[in-house]
DNA sequence: TTCTAATATAAGTCAATACTTATATAACGG
DNA sequence: CCGTTATATAAGTATTGACTTATATTAGAA
């Protein structure tokens, strides 16, 4: 499945939202989006199947349990895909390197802004 | 329809991919999509009505013509999405101007190459 | 007005996807 | 081995999205 149609699923896009900060169970994904989704153990299961099977998210077993955890290449094809149109709306690199140097260099030579006044 | 429903399709992918460069004509795309995909021109008008009306293309009229271009709305919401995830895989800012000032640095310090030697 | 060119929309069809229920599989403890 | 926990997979169903043919709409010229 193409990692577009991978994400064009809500549910799917929601357990990568959950999955990003930190790795989970399967039983621990269940839970939560069956409580936002209603929908069923047998469901979530299988749009985890489908996240694995497309480079979105790596399982490791732990007992009975599956931990599940983000991964980085589905993303980054998707990534790559609208990188090709971000120059639309992004600065050149070396125009981003000069407001960076800017930032800093105005950050430096800031006047220093005195705390006063009546508390109001 | 959700912006990733929209890029689930290969089709309208593919538009986005032709429209990106320059503005075209609808009867320029349908013509290219039926070469590529052999599907009608009835089909390839519809997808163009979803990406005009989901934010991922503008059209304007020519007489009879109707010229689409990219609208990057419906692309940044992508970029919008795909960027918190963007740190798995990517330098800090601060890092990046760093490098981008090292590479600066490498190129100007660089001894030149002299060429000599046979020809092949 | 009619005709032509260009393209959008309407209506119908069918295959695939997301769902469900049922059950198989993986793992552990007594 | 049996029973329990945890979760994956199988099989069936209904909805919907992408397709088609047909036709309406937009625009211009004679």
């Amino acid at each position: 499945m193409h990692v577009f149609e991978v994400l064009a699923d809500p549910v799917r896009r929601r357990i990568l939202e959950l999955l990003g900060p930190k790795e989970m169970a399967s039983g621990e994904v269940v839970e939560a989006i069956g409580a936002e989704f209603g929908i069923t153990q047998a469901a979530v299961s299988q749009h985890l199947k489908v996240l694995r099977e497309s480079g979105f998210a790596t399982v490791r077993a732990e007992a009975q349990r599956r931990l599940y955890s983000v991964d980085v290449t589905g993303l980054q094809a998707v990534d790559a895909w609208i990188g090709r149109f971000r120059t639309f709306w992004e600065p050149k690199l070396d125009a981003l390197a000069t407001e960076i140097a800017r930032g800093k260099r105005e950050r430096r030579n800031a006047p220093v802004i005195k705390r006063g006044g009546k508390r109001a």
